[in-house]
DNA sequence: CTGAAAGCGCTTACAG
DNA sequence: CTGAAAGCGCTTACAG
């Protein structure tokens, strides 16, 4: 129990005195303000010892600029708002994380926006979300990644943002790539290692550019050894638990079962153990199965999942560095990519004689 | 593609002419701007008619004030901080859910703040991130709201906070209580009410408030109904998916195997159905198993998990609601709990004659 | 019930 | 390389 200051009390002040100000750096240190904004701006028209002298005071007493005021002033905040819509708790969370460690000590903090991308007015909630917080950019993540016409209104009302998708959808400054195909295709060229031929896949939506690249992918790979997936063994699914049940249990139920599933998820990988563990097939000794994202629904499951990493956090800094990096370096990020590969666990081996 | 405006132009302007301010509203329907704030800070200092007037003025030209010059003039910010310490990510993600439930439309902003509370720095950490943003209030999530330091640390700079927890440690007007032991006392009910006697219980770190007091709903529960369980019974965990395969290969190793298991969490209860069916033990025949959080983990093992189901969602809204509503009403919110309670699937049945 | 003045802590022109 | 003035869009005393 705490007996402090009334929790509602009218005025919240800072702990001890007022924090130090712009002005108190100014007249402490013997110079204008003006010369403090350039210090704090990393004006290069500032004599060096000035710039010592300041910034010793500065880190002396603790001060920092009031983010408030300099947004004000600047007419644009310090907030970087992240923008997606229904994913994977892990798969925000994570991408959560790599945003932060981009912005730690930047001065810029992190401010979340979920939204349902099917709802018609969820292109004006964003709107409204960047223009009124005056954002400083924001962050795009799959599905809500995919929208063309969400990226077209922030080109509109003039905000940066960076877009994470499984492939390039726009100019190399505002992307980063996932290449989801290469996850797949590792995944394809892992079954053909063991020995698999009869394979079959269960993929995402058609409409989610992810699903369309990890399919590709697949079957690219397969092709390229000179296998070609009938129609009947590659099942669309919704890229959900229940859907990954519905499509294996439409594949496994005759009797000429395929000797390794894909799927273009955990959570679909997840309905085909269901599925399997129900009927009695053996996993992996009857049947191998890989997922992709690697949650920790693959450790959890038993026989463990082997499965497509990405590299969730990475990207998500990586995004965050783009939008608050500086012009100069900007360019360096600007090709910024980053490989899924695939983490091989116990779900996989050749097929059965 | 999109073809507009360059994204790092160093003027980033409105859409189309600059967003109306409160001085265009005071002109244009003729009041002064101090009348308009008064509108927009809701005082009773204004007459009806005035007040609609202006009102509809502010709606027609979409005016919104701006937060920053509002925060600047105020001294504190329109952002909710959500700080929390590496619990799981669906956790995460609810309770950040929830508590955009309560700001949405209400001007906050949530700003998220993962942090370590095993790391030295932690509290000054959360501090400079509270005054540097003059954070409006910040929402503490298990288990960093159980370090009463953090709390402390905060009441001593004035800034208010709403802790989650699974007990009562602090003034009600800052709590949202869970009572994680109501819902382990009907986990034990439930077990008790299918016949089993001989169970085992895997807890969580005795260090975390949460798994002390499930750890006691459940042994009161059993108690009531008199049984005891003996030490051997009980194995202390992490939490985490590996300590449960530990507890779970010391509970299952001998020949008298308890009928009955009921986890802290459903990692744990994740970890005794990888032991089980490793050994050939048959879920729910042999072996009944009851987790807790409800995660999606509990759906997606086989056979289902029956586990307890924390109302994470309702909670993050509540501590946001604590947060941004008026001295008034928080008193009817101050008392907010929320109890959790048993979602039954098909991981327990009667024990085996 | 309403308003004119001063100020919140910064930055942007504009000078020098 | 440095500075005095004006302004960003609001609110807080203070009057009336």
């Amino acid at each position: 129990m705490t007996s402090r200051s009334k929790p509602d009390a009218p005025s919240a002040r800072p702990a001890m005195g007022k924090a130090a100000t712009i002005n108190d750096i100014a007249r402490l240190s013997g110079v204008s303000k003006k010369t403090v904004s350039r210090i704090i701006n990393n004006s290069p028209l500032v004599r060096k010892d000035t710039r010592d002298k300041v910034e010793a005071l500065m880190r002396e007493v603790g001060y920092v600029p009031d983010p408030m005021a300099r947004g004000l002033a600047f007419r644009r905040s310090f907030l970087i708002g992240m923008v997606y819509d229904n994913p994977t708790a892990q798969y925000i969370v994570n991408m959560q994380y790599g945003a932060l460690d981009a912005l730690r000590d930047s001065g810029f903090e992190l401010v979340v926006h979920p939204c349902d991308s099917r709802s018609p007015g969820y292109i004006d909630g964003v709107r409204r979300f960047v223009q009124q917080q005056k954002l400083h950019g924001v962050m795009l993540i799959p599905r809500a990644s995919e929208d063309q016409a969400l990226a077209d209104m922030l080109a509109d009302i003039g905000c940066r943002y960076t877009r994470i998708a499984s492939v390039a959808m726009d100019e190399p400054a505002r992307m980063v790539v996932t290449h989801d195909r290469n996850g797949a295709a590792e995944a394809a060229e892992y079954l053909l290692s063991l020995g698999h031929t009869d394979i079959a896949l269960i993929t995402g939506p058609n409409a989610y550019r992810s699903a369309h690249e990890r399919t590709a992918g697949f079957l690219e790979a397969l092709a390229a050894r000179g296998i070609e997936l009938p129609k009947s063994r590659i099942v669309e699914a919704g890229y959900t638990f229940e859907s990954g049940v519905l499509a294996a249990e439409a594949l496994l139920a005759g009797k000429r079962r395929p000797t390794a599933i894909f799927t273009g998820n955990d959570e679909m990988a997840a309905g085909v153990y269901k599925v399997a563990l129900r009927a009695g097939i053996s996993i992996p000794r009857q049947l191998s199965i890989i997922g992709f994202d690697d949650s920790p629904l693959a450790s959890r499951l038993w026989p463990s999942l082997t499965s497509v990493r990405r590299h969730t956090r990475d990207t998500g800094r990586i995004a965050a560095e783009m939008l608050i990096q500086h012009q100069d370096n900007s360019a360096a990020l600007s090709a910024a990519s980053i490989r899924p590969h695939l983490i091989i666990r116990d779900s996989c081996q050749p097929p059965e004689a």
